[in-house]
DNA sequence: TGACAGTCAATAGA
DNA sequence: TCTATTGACTGTCA
């Protein structure tokens, strides 16, 4: 309950952050619409609105003063660690409006219809998530007054949070790293380890972890001093800074020279990027060496950049940097390298900011590098674009939506609400219509690993029930949809990658730019595997592979107890013989994907609703819950509405799943072993038709509904619900009446011997046997106190039917061998895929356990209400 | 500190 | 070889 009360809470925060944002947004863009929109896929400001300017202007000369302050400070100080500044309120920079597009966009309606649009007047944010928008603000405030001695970390620390993120450079890693922005790059701690202790020096080392590790502490590190940066990079993230940057800051007088010429900084980063890949340059060489800073911050300037209008003086600092690299007015021992193709286009002739004159700390910060390898950097470089694949599509899949690159998330931030299982499931399609693998797809086109992408497209979350993280790629999805060319390009991508494997394969090329590089581990590797490399993978963490019986006994503790105390998880942990955090992260993840899974195929279940032949009371009811439960952020229901939704999807899902259908459409299938609790309970229940499942179905839903109304509606609200409610159930009872008259008769029955048999207070003595779970629920207050409800249309029991997983217990199967009256009937027929089952059941026990908490918490107040 | 979202990546299965 | 599963992890939030 508490877990749901904090998520209502963060729900309600995360909505007013959310429309405050956009509110925000739109009055920029309304009033930014004098900007210059000459500026291609600008996401820089061009702000020529007067109030604006001065605002700037205010806020640039306060920034100034700061900056002074700061280099002041920076004198001053030495090795300063963290301070925590107290930090006055920030104004927050908003972006002015990139030109991207963003072209078709599924846009799920209030009615639940797909509106297709073509947004391209859509307008992005710059945020990543209402709450890292705040904390943005914090952080950049920090940054601004910063502390001395975390100053240039502070800095990117900060900005990189706010980056606006392109959609081309997909990085799996930098993907994942999008809210938080870290380090997430992907980093499996005793990996990271590892690498740290396994390697002496991060430029030797070229694992891609490593490097992340890298990224990670550098990034809390910034810009150090140059000789201690190494060493440094092998210290957790609290190490004590050092003030000086590999490469010393610019001087005023260079910001002078930039702070007020617009510069397109996704253009200047594209160039960058383009001519790093073009001659092999690395990421981390050419971060540390150009622009002093780790190869994270490398990646995330080059694949996010932030508008110049964004960024701070010190953020502007390493544009200009890419800036003077480009124009080879840095040090250019990088540049100079063998690979580098001083005619690859330099960017810098077509870029508009000047070049001002190299600086005696340019030469600095850019000493020759002779170490710069072409193999290593070619892959490091390539990863802030994307893995491997991605790597390829840095240089030969540019973005199939160029545009987009002016920010995913503020498109992300901006975007209508999307329907994410028409999304993923065109993507499928597509896919699978064109032969595309989902790493390809992954890799390239959303920054993620083959897995991950399975995970969303086989189970996308409802787009209500994403952070705006989580909505990333979902709109990348949306965005490649739209994208006429996307099957060319990724097709392309694959011949490229095929070539890049054949290539290494035969020698031709040493490193991993291939689909194994699609991992950060071979980002920036070396040609050869090192000798630490050997240790690591010694080292390597074996993966835990629960067994079957570890992992049943699990789920029957889940359902017992979805959220076990330290005691029984060491309990666990000891009878199972397992670690106590692998007990933790099972649950953690079993929780979690009960609940996603649900959450998807109740969004699933939503869609057919809408197909004829489903359910109309239900989908009435559905349509009552939405209506119902209006946004408002104020309103407890609003609030609630996720919550009731996913409860209604949960027991719909549950009571009325797609397998149900499937199986109805398929026939009668052969019931296998572990359907068992099914089986068991159904010997005397035929399958029998859709409409009788439906109606079977229908009223426990709306049951269910009126008691989720109950508990969490209030007043009127509760009314309104309850009425649809009851609506439904009397639809139920004429569909029962007219199509499965029989098949109620027996419900009643069987709901009477049932509920006889129920223990309303035997939530930890139904345990003990394996029908603990669903009987917990059945059993739960608000099913105890309205067995008048239970009695009259009875299916509640059938759709809570008795999860007891995939063990057989004795007790179980006593009781249904031995009465077949009480047996419970099956909310669906069995399927022809146990797994199916037996996910539904835990399914549904994940459901009840939760509607249990809830009625439990609501049941003191709310009793009354459970009985009509 | 715990819950959670999101993700990686090893592994299993088709 | 591709996809699905899943243990583990990071970062965020309250």
């Amino acid at each position: 309950m508490v877990c749901i009360t904090l998520n209502i809470d963060q729900r309600k925060r995360r909505k007013e952050l959310s429309q405050e944002i956009r509110k925000k947004i739109i009055d920029k863009h309304v009033k930014g619409e004098t900007k210059d929109s000459s500026a291609p896929l600008s996401s820089s400001a061009s702000s020529s609105n007067g109030s604006e300017d001065a605002i700037k202007n205010i806020l640039e000369q306060a920034r100034r003063e700061m900056h002074a302050q700061k280099q002041a400070l920076l004198e001053i100080e030495s090795g300063s660690s963290h301070r925590s500044i107290p930090t006055p309120p920030n104004e927050r920079p908003i972006l002015s409006p990139p030109t991207h597009r963003a072209p078709h966009v599924y846009i799920k309606q209030e009615d639940g219809s797909l509106l297709t649009s073509t947004s391209s007047t859509q307008t992005p944010l710059s945020v990543l998530s209402p709450a890292a928008f705040v904390q943005s603000i914090i952080r950049k405030v920090k940054s601004e007054i910063g502390d001395a001695g975390s100053y240039f970390d502070q800095h990117w620390a900060s900005e990189k949070n706010i980056l606006s993120r392109p959609f081309t450079s997909v990085s799996p890693s930098l993907s994942s790293s999008s809210s938080s922005y870290s380090s997430m790059v992907n980093g499996r701690p005793w990996k990271k380890v590892e690498n740290i202790e396994t390697s002496q020096n991060e430029e030797e080392v070229s694992n891609g972890e490593e490097s992340h590790k890298i990224v990670e502490i550098k990034t809390e590190s910034g810009s150090q001093d140059g000789q201690n940066m190494n060493q440094l990079s092998y210290y957790p993230a609290y190490v004590p800074r050092n003030l000086k940057p590999t490469v010393p800051p610019l001087t005023p007088e260079q910001y002078e020279l930039y702070m007020y010429r617009e510069v397109d900084t996704l253009d200047l980063t594209r160039q960058v990027k383009e001519k790093l890949a073009k001659n092999g340059i690395c990421q981390r060489i050419f971060g540390e060496k150009v622009l002093g800073l780790s190869q994270g911050s490398v990646s995330d300037m080059l694949s996010r950049p932030k508008p110049w209008s964004k960024l701070t003086q010190k953020g502007r600092e390493p544009f200009i940097r890419m800036q003077l690299w480009l124009t080879d007015q840095l040090g250019q021992g990088i540049t100079q390298q063998p690979a580098l193709s001083q005619g690859t286009a330099s960017p810098s002739e077509t870029h508009p900011s000047p070049s001002p004159p190299p600086s005696p700390l340019d030469q600095e910060k850019t000493p020759p590098e002779p170490v710069i390898l072409s193999s290593e950097s070619i892959k490091e470089n390539q990863q802030p674009e994307s893995r491997s694949v991605s790597s390829l599509s840095s240089r030969t899949f540019p973005s199939p939506h160029p545009a987009t690159t002016a920010g995913i998330q503020e498109i992300v931030a901006m975007s209508p609400e999307l329907d994410t299982y028409s999304i993923t499931k065109k993507v499928k399609e597509v896919l699978t219509d064109n032969n595309l693998g989902q790493r390809l797809f992954g890799e390239s086109i959303l920054g993620l690993t083959q897995g991950s992408v399975s995970d969303l497209l086989s189970r996308p979350k409802p787009w209500h029930k994403l952070s705006l993280k989580g909505r990333e790629p979902f709109v990348r999805m949306q965005l490649w949809l739209s994208d006429p060319h996307n099957i060319e390009k990724l097709r392309d991508m694959k011949k490229m990658e095929k070539k890049a494997y054949l290539k290494r394969r035969y020698g031709l090329v040493s490193v991993g730019s291939d689909s194994e590089s699609s991992n950060t581990r071979t980002d920036c590797a070396s040609p050869s595997l090192q000798p630490q490399d050997y240790n690591l993978m010694q080292m390597k963490k074996p993966r835990v592979v629960l067994a079957l019986e570890e992992k049943e006994a699990l789920k029957k503790a889940y359902q017992m107890e979805p959220y076990p105390t330290q005691q029984t998880i060491e309990l666990l942990s000891l009878q199972l013989n397992l670690k106590t955090n692998t007990v933790i992260n099972w649950f953690h993840n079993y929780r979690s994907r009960m609940r996603r899974e649900i959450l998807m195929e109740g969004q699933h279940d939503n869609d057919i609703d809408q197909e004829p032949d489903s359910c109309d009371s239900f989908t009435s009811a559905t349509v009552s819950h939405r209506e119902l439960t209006p946004q408002s952020p104020d309103s407890e229901i609003g609030d609630r509405k996720p919550l009731i939704n996913d409860l209604k999807h949960m027991l719909h899902k549950n009571c009325y799943s797609k397998e149900s259908r499937t199986a109805m459409k398929i026939k009668k299938e052969n019931m296998e072993e572990d359907d068992y609790d099914f089986t068991n309970h159904c010997k005397s229940y035929d399958p029998g038709t859709p409409s009788r499942t439906c109606c079977e179905l229908e009223p426990s839903r709306a049951l269910r509904e009126k008691q989720v109304a109950s508990s969490h509606c209030d007043g009127s609200q509760r009314l309104h619900y309850l009425r649809k409610s009851n609506s439904g159930l009397e639809k139920c009872h004429q569909h029962v009446a007219h199509d499965c008259a029989a098949s109620v008769h027996t419900h009643k029955e069987i709901m009477g011997a049932d509920m006889s048999q129920a223990d309303p207070i035997s939530f930890k003595s139904s345990i003990e046997s394996s029908r603990c779970s669903l009987e917990v629920s059945l059993n739960s207050p608000s099913a105890a106190s309205s067995p008048g409800l239970m009695m009259s249309v009875s299916p509640v029991p059938s759709c809570s039917a008795p999860i007891s997983p995939s063990l057989p217990n004795p007790m179980l199967t006593k009781t249904h061998s031995s009465s077949p009256s009480s047996d419970m009937v099956p909310l669906h027929p069995p399927t022809k895929h146990s797994p199916n089952n037996q996910r539904r059941n835990e399914k549904m026990a994940n459901l009840n356990n939760i509607i249990h908490r809830l009625e439990r918490a609501a049941n003191k107040e709310e009793t009354l209400e459970w009985e009509f």
